[in-house]
Order: C-alpha cells, then sequence, then structure tokens
DNA sequence: GGGTAGTTCCCCACTTTTCCCCACCACTCC
DNA sequence: GGAGTGGTGGGGAAAAGTGGGGAACTACCC
C-alpha cells in the first residue's frame, strides 16, 4: 500500500470539519474502514492514523514495559488525545474540539500526507516550524540518508 | 533497466504541463505503469522518480526511526512535495503547483536524465547553479570517482 | 415525564478545479 | 513528398472541495 504524500491547504468550516484531501483517501486500506484514529502529533499538529496501522501502533505500546514511568507517561499522553473520527459522506472528518485548540486551527489548515499517517497544522504554526529549522533540506537528507 | 539521460529544452504550457523526451519515456519500466512520484529536489528543481523505484525509496523511508526529530523532518519535506502523475495521451505530465513556484519555472523547462530518476530545472537557474559551482568537472571527477 | 436547547450527523446543492480527449504544427525518416 | 513520430495548445466532461439545511439524538431544566 502506498503511504501517504503530498500536501493541501484546506479550509476548517464553522463545524470544525476539514476535507481530506482525495489522493490520500485513495491511499487508504480498504481495513481502514475509512475511519481514522485522530491524535495529538509531535509538534503542534494533529496526526490521523488510518485504523488497520493504528491497530499495529496500539501493538507496540502493548509492548512497552508499563512499570516505567517514561513509558507510561507517553502512552497516556497519546491516548489521552486519541480519539476515532470516521469520513462523511465528502469525504470529510470532523476534528474534536479540544484537538483543534491544541493545533492552533482557525479557518485553514495545512494538510500533510506523511506516509503512515496524516498531518493537520496550522498554516501559521508550520511555517513557524520551518523557520526553527536549524538546518536546510540538503544537509538534513545528508544527515538521515548519508549513512544508508 | 537502462537510466535516464540527456537532456532537452521544452515548453511548460499554462496549465502547467510539460513533455517527458520520448527518449525517456522509452526507459521507463512497463512496472512504473506510466507513472511517476514528483517531489521537490536537492537544490532548487524538481525530481521525478519512477513509480517502481520510488516505491524502494518509501520502503527506505519506513525504515527511519519516526520519533527521531531529524527523520521526521527529513521525511515530513520529502513528502510534503510529493504527488503521484501519470502521462497524459500526449507523453506529458501536469507539475503541481507549489513544485512549478518552487523551481521558479515561467514558460521553458529545462529536463535532464539523472540514471534512476529525472529533474526539472528553470533553465536560468541552472544557469546560476553551474556558475556557482566552486571546483570544475574535473576536480569534481577526481573527488568523487577517485576514491574507488 | 415532557419540553427545550444544544449538538451531532447526514444529505443535498453549488462552485471550482482537474483530468482527459481531440486537433494542430513541426520535424524526420522512409 | 507522404506518412509517422514527437511536441504544443485548447475545450468539455467529470470529480473534488465548500457551505448550508434539516433530522435525530442527547442532555438539561422545568
Amino acid at each position: 500500500m502506498a503511504g501517504f504524500k503530498g500536501q493541501a491547504e484546506y479550509s476548517v468550516d464553522s463545524k470544525g470539519r476539514v476535507a481530506i484531501p482525495a489522493k490520500m483517501r485513495n491511499d487508504l486500506n480498504p481495513a481502514a474502514k475509512n475511519t481514522f484514529t485522530i491524535t495529538r502529533g509531535f509538534e503542534q499538529c494533529i496526526f490521523l492514523y488510518p485504523l488497520d496501522r493504528w491497530g499495529e501502533m496500539e501493538d507496540e505500546f502493548r509492548g512497552l514495559n508499563m512499570f516505567n514511568q517514561e513509558a507510561r507517561a507517553f502512552v497516556r499522553t497519546i491516548l489521552r488525545w486519541a480519539d476515532e473520527v470516521s469520513l462523511d459522506g465528502q469525504g470529510r472528518v470532523s476534528l474534536p474540539k479540544p484537538l483543534v485548540e491544541f493545533a492552533g486551527l482557525d479557518g485553514k489548515a495545512l494538510i500533510i500526507g506523511s506516509l503512515d499517517h496524516i498531518e493537520i497544522w496550522n498554516p501559521a504554526v508550520f511555517e513557524d516550524y520551518l523557520n526553527a529549522q536549524a538546518s536546510d533540506y540538503e544537509s538534513l537528507a545528508e544527515s538521515v540518508m548519508g549513512v544508508l
């Protein structure tokens, strides 16, 4: 199954709904049943995991040692924010209010496909994130992929 | 499968379409289904990877640790700009607007075959890139290939 | 227990963009 | 010189995104 990719700037309507780009919808595995687990992302954004992929993630969490304080804190955080959302007839999901506030969304949303999950950003916040990057794309690539 | 090679200067029409040189189209593996994954290149240009080759790249990305910030930033960038494009009946692809802007394309495109991918440049930008090279072709060759 | 207000969910309609197809021109090879 | 291949340009149909209305469900208050 091809991973998610691409970006789009769509609107968040007054009901907190955002359309998922058709290209990403087409990459959904039927096993995901048009449903995502939505949760807090890394950096200030929202992550959407297709249901099938989320199942694998849960298995990884189960493998963690719950007598370890950090493991407990990590799992608590990711699950606390998590919720299940399904696509409506128009290919949209409605975002839980707490996550809308966390990501600072208002009116516009930047949607980014990132292999096994979809990210939703406030465009302005994403801009700041980019500016805060220490290294440029070429250096990143060399550092991340250079050792292969 | 032979690698891509050669260069051509073609026009970009008002709809952002560019023809892929017939010579390069002939080098496409049937497994690529006349489809490319197009994304941001290194330096100011656009990369086109045939679908089959892109699959291998995705596998490498999946191998990265997504809990590492640098890896995340790199994958976010390369996938954010990525899109899937197919050849139309005339052997053209239509370039996503964001990439046209990124590469600074207007009217003309320099298309370069580069082994496993195809590059698309604004001819003027490519000229500047060449002029900015610190070392000449002979020195580069020695530095890159000399240790073999 | 009933009524009301708020929320959620689903469906419908409109607008815009994208994609696909057809036609044309130039060059090359027979 | 004609036919075929390769690049260029534009128009129409289909799909995708956006916004709003109405039914159902819930929760709260009277």
